[in-house]
DNA sequence: ACTTTGAGTACACAAATAATTAACTTCCCA
DNA sequence: TGGGAAGTTAATTATTTGTGTACTCAAAGT
């Protein structure tokens, strides 16, 4: 999962050029440019997981860059962290408020620069991460990773078939599962229980979640519905 | 991991025997060069840890010197410190850009000059191992490194399997780890031990970091929750 | 070489918790 | 309105985990 992308802008060519040695060197692929109309372009082509931005830079300066970068559906997922001179107390403000993910302050160093870099790009990786084993279905979450239910933010504790239940019901919201269905799946094939079994597990998952999300299709079976 | 090699490149040999002087005596084993080139060809062959750099230097500046010594692989993690006269604004700023590690003002005061390269390479050394291994959640620290663990401060001694199994749950935190999960990446495919031993492990960890931290989440694992 | 110590594991039983069943009741809808 | 399907509840059973004790083995200390 490496091989990440890194693009960096600002208009310091001798930055440029030591953060992209730099970055190179530690297996990132980067690009660079030197202004901020150039970077947006760049950007654009690219896709970058990471822009690192000068904040002071001519004409297009970083914190103008960032914004129009958030504005896009594309780079909602792209880290922005700025470059900044020591003390800019307003730029710092200016870059967070636009929605960057760090700032690191000149002068420069590349040691901390890459493991700022790094620390960056690994907290997104996990989060991308938790993002996939995710499934949100208005206000309930199912985590299959945590073996969690979130409504409202609260956590739900739910029971090993509570949960397969509810992960199948959830997989497919909408579709009415048979009974038949839910056994071989949850079950499988080779377990037989009695047929108010479901049921129970049911009535325990609504108790749990509320009745609101479980519908009952009578001779049929059961739907996730939200 | 005494015995670090520093290299001083400057042309003032009254400030080489100086340094050379205090930092023997410090237990370093100090190198001099007289000029950039010849600084680079010691550094070549010696392969120090720090390079200190005077800055004003006729033919080849130190950071000239700099940026030649960090486009190699091999000075990668090689500190270098600049000397500069006070108020050189532009020199220090270059300097940093190139890729230093501290720069540190004329006049020089061995005392003070002294306890920055000491800092610089306890921080060089520290750093650098510690922070890619150490993993803090909330109030709990583990060190894979120096396979330790601390709690508020306070250290607590783990056995190795024990300390092997803390680190997977917390290497994520929230998720859980299925009982077969962490018999493949504790004990290893190939050992076969009774399946009361992970329950056993667990115990004697909470009981040595406390319950609240690993949550038994029944019918498929444990996790660990802060 | 002999003891001591402690990690790692196994085992047996206790405790906790989950799953299932049984016995009802209630709810639809023909 | 009557009968089957689903809901409810408590009781029962099954499963899983926790815990004390004991054994083995290897390393450390004497």
């Amino acid at each position: 999962m490496s091989n990440q992308k890194i693009l960096i802008v600002d208009d310091e060519p001798d930055i440029l050029e030591i953060l992209k040695f730099n970055l190179d060197k530690e297996g990132y692929t980067t690009f660079i440019a030197a202004n901020g109309e150039e970077g947006i372009k760049v950007a654009e082509e690219e896709n970058p997981d990471l822009v690192v931005l000068d904040i002071m830079m001519p004409r297009m300066d970083g914190v103008e860059v960032c914004r129009y970068l958030r504005q896009k559906e594309k780079f909602n997922h792209t880290l922005i962290a700025f470059l900044t001179a020591r003390d800019e107390d307003y730029s710092q403000i200016a870059a967070l408020e636009v929605g960057g993910d760090d700032y690191i302050t000149k002068p420069i160093r590349p040691r901390v620069l890459i493991s700022r870099i790094k620390a960056l790009l690994r907290r997104a990786r996990t989060a991308e991460a938790e993002e996939l084993a995710t499934v949100t279905l208005g206000n309930l979450t199912v985590n299959k990773e945590r073996i969690s239910v979130t409504k409202d933010g609260q956590e739900i504790e739910l029971a090993k078939k509570e949960f397969e239940l509810l992960s199948l019901l959830i997989s497919k919201p909408g579709k009415v599962f048979s009974r038949d269905e839910i056994f071989n799946k949850v079950w499988g094939t080779d377990v037989i229980v009695g047929n108010r079994t479901i049921d129970v597990h049911i009535r325990k998952l609504r108790e749990k979640i509320g009745d609101e999300y479980i519908k009952t299709i009578k001779g049929i079976g059961y739907k996730f519905e939200f």
